[in-house]
This record gives structure tokens, sequence and C-alpha cells, in this order.
DNA sequence: CCTGTATGAGACATCAATGTCTCACGTGCG
DNA sequence: CGCACGTGAGACATTGATGTCTCATACAGG
């Protein structure tokens, strides 16, 4: 796993074929192994080779958005200073991935009685988790169930990223939109 | 169109079996045909004898999506009132529509391009401007676009009505949590 | 220069879902 | 009773996506 061999025109990029399938798959969640290769730039024969079939690709984009939250929960660190900076650092390591994520988070219906995969048994975990040190601290409503917040956190996600794509949000407002609805809610607040 | 024929042992109910369709496709929204008859308790040939076709039927659920959703509109009289009330009402109208307005918000990411279905854009409006009127009135923060407090209470909806399928939140708490969270957030208030 | 390797293009079989059709059955109605 | 109507069951062709295959090509390295 050292060395990479280079031989043709354009040695295809695992990675670079997974993004853009996702960013694909993000806009039309029913698009082709053909329309996958040709937003890819590569022949379908090719992404053939490197992805055994459709269930094979979905696979991947799965661990892909696995890696890509638990690298974002890493990096916000969940457990240091008070919960809701948490979730904003949270939410904003997340961003990026958000469109795979609202992918993946439609295509789960499909994994009906099938185990899925442990992974989004661990982030969910992990984000309850962090919920719930919010309401341990005092930060956090109590009446709302660290399941339904985590739950909650994934549609909010996905309709963000969907408003995004769709122009009815501004990208650089992404973010803010989330965690502020998230967070403090529709109503205006007493200055506290 | 004043009076039903009823001819032979189970005179097909369009409106049950758009129902049974709904109640199935929200829980796999990839269900075939075959799967959707056999849910309705009808036949392969009786099904495309109502709905001449897949599209057929879920333009059918759309409309009845539609019906609904203005229905719960009107009865949560979105006028009238404090905003927060109204949206509660809302909320609580909409509920048992949940399951299909969340199969419809994700089978609406395939319309791309086509002029989507001109119900949605009145409906957006009307929950929109609600959300407005509560900014006009002070009761909602302006730093939160109408448009996006209506995409994320889609979002909400669509998150809640998967939540409560999969028994991750209690049916009975489907409003009060997605309520409390549109308009309130995570943040415990300071007693107000 | 020659070989190995990965690609692109396309042919091909397969499979699942769809849409259409026919036919027999059972019920309601005249 | 006999007719009309809607249904269930199943056969059938069609379509679209998929998976597999072959072959020509082009580059990298020896």
């Amino acid at each position: 796993m050292s060395h990479v061999r280079y031989s043709c025109l354009m040695p295809v990029d695992r990675d670079h074929v997974l993004r853009t399938a996702a960013a694909l798959l993000t806009r039309k969640s029913t698009a082709t192994m053909d329309e996958v290769a040709k937003a890819a730039g590569i022949s379908r024969a090719t992404l053939h080779r490197h992805f055994a079939g459709r269930d094979a690709l979905v696979r991947a984009l799965e661990a892909l958005g696995i890696a890509e939250c638990e690298a974002a929960l890493d990096a916000a660190r969940p457990d240091e200073g008070p919960a809701s900076d948490a979730v904003r650092r949270l939410v904003r390591e997340i961003e990026p991935s958000a469109g795979l994520l609202a992918f993946l988070y439609t295509e789960n219906q499909l994994f009906e009685a099938e185990q899925q995969n442990a992974g989004w048994t661990r982030i969910d975990d992990r984000i309850a988790a962090l919920f719930r040190r919010g309401q341990a601290t005092g930060e956090f409503r109590i009446d709302l169930t660290p399941a339904w917040l985590t739950e909650a956190l994934y549609g909010l996600l996905a309709s963000g990223a969907w408003a995004v794509l769709e122009g009815r949000v501004a990208p650089r407002d992404f973010t803010h939109m989330i965690v502020e609805l998230m967070l403090g809610g529709a109503l205006r607040r007493e200055e506290s």
C-alpha cells in the first residue's frame, strides 16, 4: 500500500469517483451506474472494475460517510467545553459531508430489516451522548430525548443540504441556520 | 358522480388503496407495484386499472398529500392568534399525514428540472407566510429566513415520522418533539 | 522498442419491473 | 335465469438497468 502504480492516461482516483458519485446521488438518488460513470468522467466498464456493482458503490459511499462523520466528531471535540459550542463545532465540521449524509439518510430507509452498518450506531451514540451531556450540565432541556435530538439533527442537515442545493438558502448560511434552529429554535429569545 | 356502483366482492376503494400505498411507501420508497397491490389486498391488474402506472400512483399520492396539507393549513387557522400557537396547531393537524409527507419530500428530489406541482408552491407560501407573520409580530427571530424555517419544518416532520416508525420516538410524543424543537430549540430557556 | 497494464467502447445476456392482454369467476341487477 | 361489470390470476412482450465479456488503444517502465 506504499507505492501507487500509475499506468494509463487517467489513473482512476477512487476517492474522486466516490466524491463525484456522492455529489450526483445527492441531487438524483436514482442515478444509474452509467450516469455516475459519466459524472466521474470514466467509462461504465472502469467504474464497474472498481466497484463490483451498485450495491458495492453505495456501501463504499456509506463507509465514506461514516468515516467523514467520525472524523467530524473527532474534530468537534464533543466532550470539551459547553455542549452548545460542541454542537456548533460539529455542524461546522460536518457541513462538507451534509449532501452525502442526506443521500445516505434517505437511502438507509431501504436497509429495512437488514443489519445496518455498526458505524451508524457508533455515531448515533456519540451524538446522543453529546446531547445527554448538555442535558446533564443543564444547558439543554430534558423534555426532548437525546435520540430525538440526534434524529432531528440528521433531518436538519438533510434539509439544509437540499435547501442550499435548490438555492433556497445561501451556502454560507448553512451552519448558522442549522445550529441556530437546532439550539435556539424559532422563538425570539428574551435578551439573556 | 352522485351514486357509486358496487359490483363485486370488494369494490376497490380508491382512497383505501392510496392510504395503504402511502403507508407502505413511507417505509419502503422503492416498493414495486406488486407489493403495493398486495399491501392493498388487490391484484396488480386491478391496481393498474385504477392507476395507469407507477407515475400515476405517485401523482395521486402527491395530490393526496397536497390536499391533506392544505386541509391541515385550513384547520390550523394560521392567521389567528399567536404565530407559535398556529405552528403548534399546524403540526398537530399535519401529524397524520407526516408519513406521506416524508415520502413525497424525498421523492420530490426526483422532480429535478420538471415543473413541480403548483400545490407545493402554494403550501410553501402559506407556511412561509405564517413564519413571516411571527417575525413581524416579534414572536420569531428574524435571522432565520421564512424559507429556511419552512424547509426545516418539512425536515423535522420527516425525521419525526421515521423516528416514530423505527420506534425511536413514542408516537404520542410526535407533535411535542417537533413543535418544541422547532420553536424553542434544544437550549434550556431561562424561566420567562 | 516491446511488454504489461489499465482504460474506453461496445456487444451481449440477464434480470426485474412494468405495461398489456386474455380468460374465468362471482356478484349485482334486470 | 342471463347479462353486464369488475375482479383475480396468469401469460406475454417491453423496457431499462445491470453485470460480463471482448477487443483495440495508449501510456509507463524495462
